[in-house]
RNA sequence: GUGGCCGUAGCUCAGUCGGUUAGAGCGCCAGGUUGUGGCCCUGGAGGUCGGGGGUUCAAUUCCCCUCGGUCACCCCA
């Protein structure tokens, strides 16, 4: 077999018709721009403005903005070095939103800022279904706000965009994980707890006991669930700020008639949480029910070296996972990107004739096609078919003696004869 | 990083208990309709049966290695 190239391991192209690459095309790109619209949609009535910011950031904005000890930074980083500079692949986006926000000094500009943001992020996992190594999230971000309000319209901005696309099948998980001030205690209180115990835990539960005991909470191992059955909960830590703001943000979700579970385990893999933290699950996804997940991260904006404390929440949400779901809901719509017209020309002066009044037509705002060399009408209009288009306008020796065209609608499979000069009105019907 | 499963046409997959020209459906191209798509009929193109090595008179089939895919663990979007 001759060399071929093909696309790296846990990426995959996305292409008109997924149908004609198995290798590498779970949607196709009619399905994905559909979803892109109704993110853009829903944020927008939020009044979530867009933030893009770089695929490339520097390392060390990654590593201490998610924490060194987190599986995100310690094993699954795109990094490379470059004339002494040391580059990261972004693996999510809000931690450069955040450097963005503090770079710019955008509270100067709006002291509550609302962003969106959409693109591709990276990491070096091993591919399955519903996890690649290029993957694409949306999100949102309020920042500048510390109160309970703002987690909340986060929260149903989220839940929002699932709804619009009729994903009912999905289970939100709240918690609070307390603040600089409770957090610390309860850390001490649950090592204390486990640390008679350590034999029994598994050697990565084992060492995050030293570095990381909140992490060991979302364990999946069942014995050590066991265990946690009758451990310390941070509930009973938690200063009476955060208890207050998580009341709030529990009884406003819940006001909005979004069904939710208290789930005190929940501690997500990201160091930079704060308060609120929250998932969410479908159980359509196979093993990667995770759709988005997000919290407050009132400490970021701190650890990326900002003098003032930035209070700040957000989600972020996997856009394959989203259609994943969709289409497991049977939904596979995705827009309609064809053309409104056709030109099928028959011979050489009609040929250049329907180049030209392509051109015309397009001026005036419509998506026209032509064939680009002459083919049997049969195929011409074969043709105009699979692309989907509205029209077919018919041009031989006739149609340009008389300077009137056939037109074809392909949909409803009728035809008239219309002037030359009053083809543009094509573009007029609904 | 670890484990299970799978690699035959563009796609989905048969098949060969080792034996001459490897099949189907869908898709693609053409013709049936000297200028009319989606239905129907006919024909055609397209495969070194993932790659390498081994056993054998003979390998797509059996064995080994390798590459690739996929699902799962871990964790997350």
């Amino acid at each position: 077999m001759s060399k071929t190239y093909k696309n790296i391991k846990g990426t995959f192209d996305i292409v008109p018709d997924p149908s004609i690459s198995k290798d590498a095309s779970p949607f196709s790109s009619g399905q994905w721009i559909r979803i892109e619209r109704v993110v853009r949609d829903v944020v927008r009535r939020y009044g979530m403005q867009e933030i893009r910011t770089p695929i490339l950031e520097p390392l060390d904005l990654i590593a201490r903005g998610i924490g060194q000890l987190t599986d995100i930074v310690s094993k699954e980083m795109f990094a490379f070095s470059r004339d002494n500079t040391d580059y990261v692949l972004r693996p999510e986006i809000t931690a450069p939103v955040v450097r963005a926000y503090l770079q710019h000094n955008m509270s100067q500009l709006l002291p509550v800022q609302q962003l969106f943001y959409i693109g591709p992020c990276f990491r070096a996992e091993r591919p399955q279904k519903g996890r690649y190594r290029q993957f694409h999230q949306f999100g949102a971000e309020i920042i500048g706000e510390p109160g309970p309000m703002a987690d909340v319209e986060v929260i149903r901005c989220m839940v929002d965009i699932y709804k619009e696309l009729g994903i009912t099948n999905m289970e939100l998980r709240l918690n609070s994980l307390g603040d600089e001030t409770s957090r610390p205690q309860y850390k001490a209180a649950l090592q204390e707890y486990l640390e008679p115990h350590r034999n029994d835990l598994s050697e990565t539960s084992r060492s995050r006991l030293e570095d990381n005991v909140l992490r060991i909470l979302d364990t999946k191992n069942p014995d050590e669930q066991r265990l946690l059955q009758d451990a310390p909960r941070l509930s009973a830590f938690i200063d009476s700020e955060s208890e207050d703001h998580f009341n709030i943000v529990c009884e406003m979700v819940d006001k909005a008639g979004i069904p939710f579970v208290h789930d005190p385990f929940l501690v997500r893999g990201l160091d930079y949480y704060t308060r609120t933290a929250f998932e969410l699950e479908s159980p359509d996804l196979g093993a990667q029910s995770a759709l988005a997940g997000g919290g407050r991260y009132d400490l970021l904006a701190t650890e990326l070296g900002s003098k003032n404390p930035v209070p700040a929440v957000g989600f972020a949400a996997g856009i394959e996972r989203l259609l994943i779901a969709v289409s497991e809901l049977g939904d596979t719509a995705a827009i309609d990107d064809g053309p409104d017209i056709y030109i099928a020309s028959l011979g050489d002066t009609a040929l250049k004739w329907a180049i030209d009044t392509a051109a015309a037509l397009r001026s005036d705002g419509g998506a026209v096609v032509t064939a680009l060399a002459q083919k049997s009408l049969k195929a011409q209009l074969k043709d105009a078919s699979k692309r989907n288009a509205r029209y077919a306008i018919i041009v031989g020796e006739d149609e340009l003696q008389s300077s009137v065209a056939t037109v074809r609608d392909l949909r409803k499979s009728t035809q008239e004869e219309i002037p030359f000069a009053s083809l543009p009105t094509l573009l007029k019907r609904s």
